[in-house]
DNA sequence: GCCAACGTTGGC
DNA sequence: GCCAACGTTGGC
């Protein structure tokens, strides 16, 4: 199956893109949403390209892209006591969390803002543009993908 | 820092 | 299994 495409939230505060330009690599950790777990366990593969999105951020949006280098497989971090994503209710031989490896690919020289985003009638219908969305991980739709990039590009 | 929207928890 | 209470997210 071709490659597919995600938007993939994180907090600055936590990390950005330029730690992952640092770390090159990163296991994507600490996700502890159902929805999100799905599509981290069942649907996101290798190949797989990612818009590394910053919320809470001065301005959130998207920041630059990852691609995804290894598949769903269980988070350690909830296995780890005194963690602050451990989940003691989750069992090894049933993770209920899962995490995907992503690789850096770019980082934009500015970061492609929400309000951007909102503004660009190419993107209507895009998720994260929807007003209360909280989902930290959620597909994107080629075409968005494709637009989110060009507008990066185009300064 | 506010607060709306949403997800999860727990009493019943 | 309903649903109110609570906690979290995240834009503004």
């Amino acid at each position: 199956m071709a490659g597919r495409y995600w938007l993939m939230k994180v907090e600055p505060t936590a990390y950005t893109i330029a730690d992952l330009e640092r770390d090159g690599v990163t296991g994507w950790e600490g996700v502890r949403n159902y929805k999100a777990r799905n599509y981290l366990r069942d649907e996101i593969g290798p190949g797989d390209g990612v818009l590394f999105y910053q919320s809470n951020a001065d301005p959130s949006g998207v920041a630059g892209l990852a691609e995804v280098v290894k598949g769903g497989y269980p988070d350690p971090t909830q296995f780890e006591k005194g963690h602050h994503y451990h989940d003691p209710q989750s069992a090894r031989d049933a993770p209920r969390w899962y995490t995907v490896d992503v690789r850096f690919v770019e980082r934009f020289r500015d970061v492609v803002s929400l309000a951007a985003i909102k503004e660009n009638p190419k993107l209507r219908g895009m998720m994260v543009t929807r007003r209360g969305m909280r989902l930290s991980v959620q597909p994107v739709d080629t075409p968005h993908f494709d637009e989110v990039v060009r507008m990066a590009r185009a300064t």
